[in-house]
RNA sequence: GCCUCGGUAGCUCAGCCUGGUAGAGCAACGGCCUUGUAAGCCGUAGGUCGCGGGAUCGAAGCCCGCCCGAGGCUCCA
């Protein structure tokens, strides 16, 4: 809304004639008013109740100041070339009047949708012209966006039960969490939203200590900046479950990051998802930025010619990004990010047979790249949420998730389909804040295909839509680090040293010669170490041996070697192991063969950083 | 988004209540030390006290608004 406010010795106006079909009733006479102060008002789009409020409530204050009691709120289009609708305004406007009469001051209104002539004499001083620009608050804009799926959400009922590995389900507060406290956590957290954290999480401060990521202001919250160490770690797990998912049978794509708002499947499909999107203007246009790789890989499938001999049709694409327009009370560190990198997997199956066969396929997938990325089954929780009729119907399905899985399962029962897919699961992770963060997931979606107009070719030569899965074998990559963060704090709680695997260490080997007499020995080795794919570097500054170990054992690098006159002399070398917590004496060889033996699978990349310490700029702190 | 708390040197923080010359440790930089497995010593430099406004002779400090962060609420594919 803007306002521009002019403290006038007297107004006259008049109305001509109506400009547009819902002006208000008025009569043609002159008015006149003394001593008052105008306010020439444009509505603008967004702007509702709560604008028209903090507009009286500003202008409120300015009367006080100029002990004046008298105002006229004068429609004035011409302020602004963002107007709201014709209808919204007037009632904006009846809004303003309304909520200045209440506050006591005498209000006067020109009428709404009128051509109208006016004659106006405005104080000299220096307060009396003013222009005001009001905002609406972000919430109320928002929730104009806010889509049907969240509001069908707040309204959802579920129904919680265990579900154990031999099939048998038992409603939740009937079910001994003895020697499944994660679990127990996971479904308070779920159910009854009870946690006691007295801290804040501890891969936030751990994040930026050990140079992998931080908070960046000049952006929105929830988008972060990647330093050399944090890219190389986030940049191997992409690359692992890229290739996992390549190896799995999919084909890798990539699509478009925005979309047009009004396109027919997107806008309906959008309604479906409960998520908050980031709006964007473009000329005439109004694009959204995607929350998963849904829209480009539909759109793509929706053109492509395929049928029941191709399918199960597996797509994937590793979204860098996905963007989410979290409340901005919920975003905190890696945990729940606005801009985040998620691998997303749709599988086009023919019929409920073939998709729960490629469920369990990815179910074990899923299970495996966590896995691989460092997580194991201890360190994650299960929920598997349905609607009444799915279960009813597939049972034996179900149960033959949960026994794969073998541990106790966390069910959500929906009386009533909410959402586009019928069958979900997700892997949930149990921070030390006792709050649990989705990872790896999969749907059963029954919806979409006909949204987007997908359609295989049977048997019969006939068309008909596949059903889609929906998977993130990970979960967004940066959610992966954040677990292994909160993981590595829980070791550290327990007394052990907290640790990242192996393959995610950007440093693997620390070289660290006594005086500059052994730098060169180091070199050499560090060319062998390098020669076999490992990540080596050399602390040569001038510090004491002391020091630097105390800087290498911070930075939770897995193998800290020093060189001295000995090492000149003998093979073997005195390792320090940050695992074992002691000095192992090994040759270089057998070094590289256990390192070799501990990332095999894994992909590589070099060092992010100059290989000499003194050479390493400090990030943070 | 709401409530509460916080934002002071690159980092961690003191100073704020009770207004009057901006502090420490770590890091950086310069030098000494030449080191055998988690902090050697001395020195130098480093600050729009988050941003904007207000009251005051005078603000890091008091008042108001905003931005950012944390905890809680709410929410969570």
């Amino acid at each position: 809304m803007r306002i521009l406010q002019l403290h006038s010795n007297y107004i006259e106006y008049k109305p001509i004639q109506k400009e547009i079909a819902i002006a208000e009733e008025t009569d043609k006479e002159t008015k006149r008013l003394e001593e008052v102060v105008v306010l020439f008002t444009a509505v603008e789009e967004g702007d509702d109740e709560t604008v028209a409020h903090k507009a009286v409530d500003e202008v409120k204050a300015f009367l006080e100041k100029l002990k004046v009691n008298r105002i006229l709120i004068y429609p004035y289009a011409h302020l602004s070339s963002n107007l709201a609708k014709p209808s919204e305004a007037l009632k904006v406007v009846k809004a303003m009047e309304a909520h200045a009469k209440a506050q006591g001051i005498e209000t006067h209104r020109a009428p709404f949708g009128w051509n109208k002539q006016f004659t106006i004499s405005i104080k000299g001083h220096p307060l009396a012209e003013q222009s005001r620009i009001i905002l609406p608050t972000k919430a109320k804009k928002e929730a104009e966006k806010v889509s049907e799926a969240l509001k069908a959400e707040e309204k959802l009922v579920s129904y919680w039960y265990i579900l154990q590995p031999d099939g048998k389900m038992v409603p939740v507060e009937e079910f001994n969490f003895k020697g499944h406290e994660n679990l127990e956590k996971f479904a308070k957290y779920e159910i009854s939203k009870v946690r006691a954290s007295q801290q804040m999480p501890p891969h936030v401060p751990l994040m930026k200590r050990l140079e992998i990521a931080d908070y960046e202001a000049g952006s929105d919250p929830g988008n972060i900046r990647w330093y050399p160490k944090g890219r190389l770690i986030k940049s191997l797990i992409e690359q692992y479950v890229t290739a996992k998912v390549v190896e799995y049978g999919a084909m890798e794509v990539e699509t478009p990051v925005m979309y047009d708002f009004n396109h027919p499947s997107l806008a309906d499909y959008i309604n479906r998802f409960p998520a908050r999107q980031y709006v964007l203007k473009s000329e005439d246009r109004e694009l959204f930025l995607r929350f998963a790789a849904c829209f480009g890989q539909f759109l793509m499938v929706h053109d492509t010619q395929f049928s029941y001999r191709h399918m199960p049709l597996r797509v994937y694409e590793l979204t860098r990004y996905s963007f989410r327009r979290e409340k901005s009370g919920e975003v905190v560190g890696l945990r729940r990010l606005r801009a985040f990198t998620m691998p997303d997997c749709h599988a086009f199956c023919t019929d409920l047979e073939q998709a729960k066969k490629e469920f369990i396929t990815r179910f074990k997938l899923c299970i495996q790249v966590l896995e691989g990325i460092g997580l194991t089954k201890d360190d994650y929780e299960a929920a598997f949420r349905f609607t009444k009729d799915f279960y009813e119907e597939n049972k034996d399905f179900i149960k033959s998730l949960a026994e794969i899985f073998g541990k106790p399962v966390l069910v959500e029962m929906w009386s009533e389909p909410f959402f586009y897919f019928r069958l979900k699961w997700d892997f949930n992770f149990v921070d030390n804040q006792d709050k649990a963060a989705a990872l790896s997931t999969d749907q059963i979606d029954v919806e979409n295909a006909k949204r987007y107009e997908i359609t295989y070719i049977d048997e019969k030569g006939e068309r008909r839509y596949p059903l889609i899965l929906h998977c993130s074998p990970s979960g967004a990559v940066e959610r992966c680090i954040y677990a292994l963060l909160e993981k590595a704090y829980k070791q550290q709680q327990k007394g052990e040293p907290p640790t990242l695997p192996l393959w995610l260490s950007p440093t693997q080997v620390r070289l660290i010669p006594m005086s500059e007499k052994f730098l060169e020995h180091c070199e050499k080795m560090a060319e062998t170490l390098e020669a076999n794919q490992i990540r080596v570097d050399i602390d040569e500054r001038p510090l004491t041996i002391q020091k630097r170990i105390r800087e290498a054992e911070m930075e939770w690098i897995p193998y800290i070697i020093v060189v001295g006159e000995k090492e000149l002399e003998s093979e073997a070398l005195p390792v320090r192991d940050r695992k074992a917590r002691k000095i192992r004496k090994m040759t270089l060889k057998e070094l590289m063969d256990e390192i070799k033996s501990q990332v095999q699978d894994k992909p590589f990349r070099p060092l992010p950083l100059p290989k000499h310490l003194s050479k390493r700029p400090q990030f943070y702190g």
